[in-house]
DNA sequence: TTGTAAGCGTTATCAG
DNA sequence: CTGATAACGCTTACAA
């Protein structure tokens, strides 16, 4: 079976906690045991388990990661940056994609429990405080990303997305735009965000946005098609159109396509994200972006710190500006 | 701090062994001790730690998977495949997503011998045969996901690429196609069989692809946009382009767009993997679809199975059928 | 500088 | 049917 520390231990003719100190560079030993003992590691390709580890009372050196979908291109990105983030320090990451299923959730939840991660990430939009005020109480620390609520006392790490909806707005303004439709995304409360900067941003020239030009998805294909047709089907057909994700932007464009309309010629439409939908479509499709990156690094480095020393500082509110990656789905109208 | 079985029993009035008994339902005891001891869990709201189990020789219910980039389409949807099909037996997943890099491969291997995880799922391309070999040694179970390689004696499952190829090739030859380009990925066993079948079937109608016609790519834009620039400048430029996943056929689509050379009255295109872009592009990508949900189901089997009875059986090799999904970019030229 | 031994939270074996 | 108790592999005072 695996080689335990007994073996090398034995093997090296020290005892267990000699071979203990060399793994963890702790105490002072002598530099010949300790190469006697590094050695011997290597003659018989020890690798410490970290599950015994864990069971002395440190960390497990494991994150959990709860996202709504791994496959909509905005979480894959945030888990491959939260995740890169995390292996700089040594952390393995457990993903948990709840298909923005609450009861997955749920499960999800109870399993990092079981599992004693050191903490958790959760950028899937609850509905249900209660379960994040239990694991508060367990003292685990949480942190959430790109999701927001009054209520938190945890860390939060998101993109300021009413100055993204309010960008997304001035930009199509400033190119002459004065009728608007909105797909935002349903049940978050970043969609939310985004849509109300976008209004601010419209107000501040005067125009008020009439709920008849604002229609809701989720960002996933089917339910942008039926959202997009919605708008194209309008009489009064606006002359730019804000999604509140790139995909949902794609999946308009295309239908704008197929019904003859062309972008940005007949329509002019502006995403969020910057995923690679945004940088497929055709034309390149103008979008907000999020500093996805700098998103995971805050949120690897506050949680880390949360870890190290618990029950400390109440939780911060980092939220990080987007910012307006022009391409060629916005016509210039003046 | 977090309940323990300790306090469990205590508070119940029993040993830890009765208690350990009730949360693994093994062994008798009477109805009534048990109903009293799951009062008491709800109570203080105790969930075992499955770190402790895992000490004791049980199973961390852990399994590593190993994808080149998360932010793949393709991957994102294995990730979430298989995920889910883990999630239903009670295992978890740590992800590690490689970043094209051996060396992080390396390290990620290694930490998930660390956390003991009861088996692995490989879908990065290693050129290092002899890290699974150890790991082989080390018995712990492996299972090779989309990739294949003569020397593996683990569990391989992936899809028939060499029939994925021949499809793709057999339909351009069917809508009247003779002249072809294809992109392959770079150092991928998948690209160069997807070529091998593509290949085959030109060769059952008589016709050889040159050299100069096969271009390679990795996966990611900027290098699909140089292979589709290489394509797009051949002087004697092909009907018909088979590109190795649907992003680079996105890419290719996009390029030859912005050169004005329209898809597919110009020149037409097959792609491979049917992810979102495909259905996403326009028009509509007509591409080669591996069944991810069902390689997802088979790959969790079959790894559960060889945790489950470990040196049994040798490795099975599970080859799925791809199917051919036809859209709009390509043209029939008969 | 090195070793002994207690403990981490479970499971499993045996005795009662 | 229930309870002591050893064992799992490691960390960490505390002794030597």
């Amino acid at each position: 079976m695996k080689p335990t520390i007994y073996d090398v231990a034995k093997k090296a003719g020290v005892s267990i906690a000699t071979v203990s100190k060399v793994v963890n560079n702790t105490g002072r030993i002598s530099e010949k045991t300790r190469s006697r003992v590094k050695e011997v590691m290597k003659e018989i390709d020890y690798s410490p388990s970290s599950v015994a580890a864990a069971l002395t009372g440190k960390r497990t050196f494991t994150i959990g990661v709860l996202v709504p979908d791994i496959a909509n291109p905005f979480f894959a990105e945030v888990a491959r940056a939260l995740e890169n983030h995390a292996r700089m320090t040594g952390y393995a990451i457990i993903l948990c994609s709840t298909d923005y299923q609450r009861e997955r959730e749920q499960d999800y939840l109870e399993l990092l429990l079981k599992k004693q991660v050191d903490g958790i990430i959760i950028a899937t939009e609850a509905r249900d405080w209660k379960v994040f005020k239990k694991l508060l109480d367990k003292n685990i620390p949480l942190l959430m990303f790109s999701i927001d609520h009054p209520s938190f006392s945890s860390h939060v790490v998101t993109t300021d997305d009413i100055r993204g909806g309010y960008l997304a707005g001035r930009y199509l303004l400033d190119n002459g735009h004065r009728n608007f439709a909105v797909i935002v995304e349903e049940n978050r409360e970043s969609g939310r965000l985004r849509l109300e900067g976008f209004k601010q941003s419209l107000m501040d020239a005067g125009i008020e946005l009439s709920d008849s030009f604002v229609v809701f998805s989720k960002s996933r294909v089917e339910e942008a098609k039926k959202a997009a047709k919605q708008i194209l089907a309008l009489n009064n057909r606006p002359t730019s159109v804000f999604a509140a994700t790139d995909l949902i932007a794609a999946v308009f464009m295309n239908e704008a396509r197929k019904a003859n309309i062309s972008i940005p010629e007949d329509i002019s439409v502006i995403g969020f994200d910057n995923t690679i939908h945004a940088e497929i479509a055709d034309p390149g499709l103008t979008t907000i972006a999020q500093p996805t990156d700098e998103l995971a690094r805050y949120a690897i480095h506050q949680l880390l710190e949360s870890i190290e020393k618990p029950n400390s500082l109440p939780g911060h509110r980092i939220m990080l500006a987007p910012e307006l990656i022009e391409r060629d789905s916005v016509k210039n109208l003046n």
